[in-house]
DNA sequence: GCGACAG
DNA sequence: ATCTTGTCGC
């Protein structure tokens, strides 16, 4: 897949403002709402996880890409990083090499999870969003901790699997106070012992409504806390590593 | 100035 | 993200 929006591709040699100004014209563009070309939730449905892990100074970027719980593809590409981690423009930092390995995906998917924030973002653009709108690709965030908003209650206690607590805008997201981002959604839980597993934090990134995203994610699992697609990139970005 | 911060 | 041992529970 090559991008849709030339302009909204990642350089890593931005300056901060313009990063941020970027940002702001891409959640712009992105649809926080559902709008897909093929239902996702068909057995036919071909559903993507991407992955990143780093090799020294290099981003490898891994995209596994499955169909009704069977993998139809994996590509990987690598990319020197130019910048570092900074909180709020991480897909400035991993997007050359997604992009590199989306571009040579031969298989069109139908949505991708990404590992990371979607409209969970300070200016509802996070990697997941970045990315998505940029292939104009139906795309959705899966993050393990919370990078900004707030949970409708408290998340300190363990939930059981299937739990969703809406996290909503508060002082530092763009959107309206109130407005609901994401979930934090529990997609695998401990049935006894003192240990409990945290949630994962979904957000829309393009193409669909939080909701969805949650049920898209939900769907994925297979008795792990990440969803399938997404865990599988996760050990092929791991393997690549090594 | 203070606090908060995906991977 | 990555560096790593021990520890808990089935």
């Amino acid at each position: 897949m090559e991008p849709v929006y030339p302009d909204f591709v990642p350089d890593p040699a931005d300056s901060h403002s313009e990063m941020e100004s970027l940002q702001v014209d891409i959640a712009d563009t992105a649809i926080f709402a559902d709008a897909f070309e093929t239902d996702i939730f068909d057995s036919h449905a071909l559903v993507a996880g991407v992955d990143q892990g780093f090799d020294g100074d290099d981003a490898i970027s891994a995209i596994v890409v499955m169909r009704d719980g069977h993998v139809v593809e994996r590509v990987h590409a690598s990319v020197p990083t130019q910048i570092p981690y900074i909180p709020g423009l991480l897909s400035f930092r991993e997007g050359e090499a997604i992009l590199a390995a989306f571009a040579k995906l031969e298989t069109e998917p139908d949505v991708a999870l990404f590992d990371g924030s979607g409209r969970i973002h300070f200016r509802e653009a996070g990697l997941a969003t970045h990315i998505g709108v940029t292939l104009d690709l139906p795309s959705v965030g899966v993050a393990k901790s919370l990078l900004c908003g707030r949970p409708t209650e408290s998340l300190d206690d363990p939930l059981p699997v299937g739990s969703r607590v809406p996290i909503v805008a508060d002082g530092n997201v763009t959107a309206p106070d109130g407005t609901v981002i994401g979930y934090a959604l529990q997609s695998r839980q401990y049935d006894s012992g003192n240990r409990y597993i945290n949630p994962l934090y979904v957000s829309p990134g393009h193409r669909i409504s939080a909701e969805t995203a949650a049920d898209l994610v939900e769907g994925c699992c297979a008795g792990y806390k990440l969803p399938e697609p997404t865990r599988l990139a996760d050990s092929y970005a791991a393997e690549l590593t090594g």
